[in-house]
DNA sequence: ATTACTATTATGTAGCTACATATAAAAGTC
DNA sequence: GACTTTTATATGTAGCTACATAATAGTAAT
């Protein structure tokens, strides 16, 4: 009697993946059906649509209902990309979390800030600016809006104290979010405030959440110079 | 009788995420276990269980065994980064693709390249130096090592005419992604070849690829001035 | 040939059961 | 009290069935 062996849905995965690599499936390829992967791996086949979900979100095989599994012709790269709180990504490198309020203030939303945010109008919103620091030197400037009418309670938070980004992310979760990332040159302010010369490329990290179509809070963090974004595995 | 309703488990992941955003369920707050949430809304545990790992998946919870399931006292704001094929990604924006070698040499991998391939001592690989093109502007300048190891089939390719991001993408299936993502300033060779003035501020985009261990290929695309990495929804 | 309809088929998913596994909590031991 | 062992329990997962859904392929009508 065969001795009624159990595969996880991740081995599965593991050597279908290795199919991919040693090319029995090319790109373009039709892969077998899933019953029949099944049979052929020994396992059922709702263990074949879990590890061929898991290769499909990674980028690496289409499927199609009826149409069945192909190996994409074009697989993209695609990498998770972790944002965690400023305070915890400072700890985590072993450092000391510093951070400084620059500016507080209620003001009219520039075009700019109501474009990202797809306001039909410019409408008053806290701005706010503040400088996260790692053993005492700069490490993210951050240039804040923050809409009262999904946060009219930020209005009451010691900002000096608690950092809006912290409070925002404790606070205010958001159900969709936008991230670009792109480079700048240092100006002036920037870079008297960052303590860097005028002119250094500096990596940003915009991001804008929205809670239900309406804007809680969009974010322009100016890295220092050097700073590396890298994706987990 | 009641009426089988089937809940999509997208549907009941739905559900449990406006509970966290209503702050029902508070960070740091621990859920009922699946089976109760399972009652509550009328599903099976199996559809519970699929919606909190997406949850989970997203950052958004944290789940023990035994433990139960929390929500995250510190979410991160985890996203999805897609790297296309150089060619698509200017398609797809619907500009004409263009494509120019600069240089196709073996040499000695330099340290800092070794260093990024883990490699124990230099050796030969193939340096590939390119330009993409959009709408016969530039638009990635990319700076590769190709392992004639894991790759040998590339001195055989004639880079003039597919590009070695092509090629590799679509011939070489890779286990392991490492991507980093960093702001320079323009040098003179740099700003010549993106014609661009000495000292732009660029992003750039850094990824190496393996094959169980050993390396297949490192790039350096250095983007051009303005260009933004927007992540998936 | 073109269109409209129908049948077929591969994936998608909900629900069930059974068991595995990690671990928090309780009980026992020194 | 500190440590170890046991027990209870919530999540994790594999396998099964049944049905939903989309899309292709085939058939019939015009």
């Amino acid at each position: 009697m065969t001795e009624p062996i159990r595969h996880s849905w991740t081995d599965i995965r593991d050597r279908i993946h290795a199919r991919l690599l040693d090319r029995t499936y090319r790109p373009g390829d039709k892969l077998p059906r899933d019953e029949d992967i099944a049979q052929d791996l020994g396992c059922a086949r709702s263990t074949v649509q879990r590890a061929m979900r898991d290769l499909a979100d990674a980028g690496l095989v289409e499927r199609k209902r009826k149409g069945g599994t192909t190996v994409r012709a074009d697989p993209v790269t695609r990498a998770t990309l972790d944002v965690p709180i400023t305070r915890a990504e400072v700890e985590a490198l072993g450092s000391v979390y510093g951070y400084h309020l620059l500016l507080r203030d209620l003001a009219v939303t520039p075009p700019a800030i109501a474009a990202t945010l797809a306001l039909r109008k410019p409408v008053e919103m806290l701005h706010v600016e503040a400088l996260h620091l790692a053993d005492q030197r700069p490490y993210i400037l951050e240039d804040r809006w923050i809409s009262l009418e999904t946060s009219p309670e930020i209005l009451g938070v010691d900002l000096a104290v608690e950092s809006a980004n912290e409070w925002l992310v404790r606070n205010k979760p958001y159900s969709r979010c936008d991230l670009r990332l792109y480079a700048i040159e240092a100006n002036a302010r920037t870079a008297l405030q960052l303590d860097t010369p005028v002119g250094a490329a500096l990596l940003v990290i915009e991001r804008t959440t929205w809670i239900n179509e309406a804007p809680i809070t969009t974010v322009r963090s100016v890295t220092k110079p050097g700073y590396q974004m890298l994706t987990q595995i």
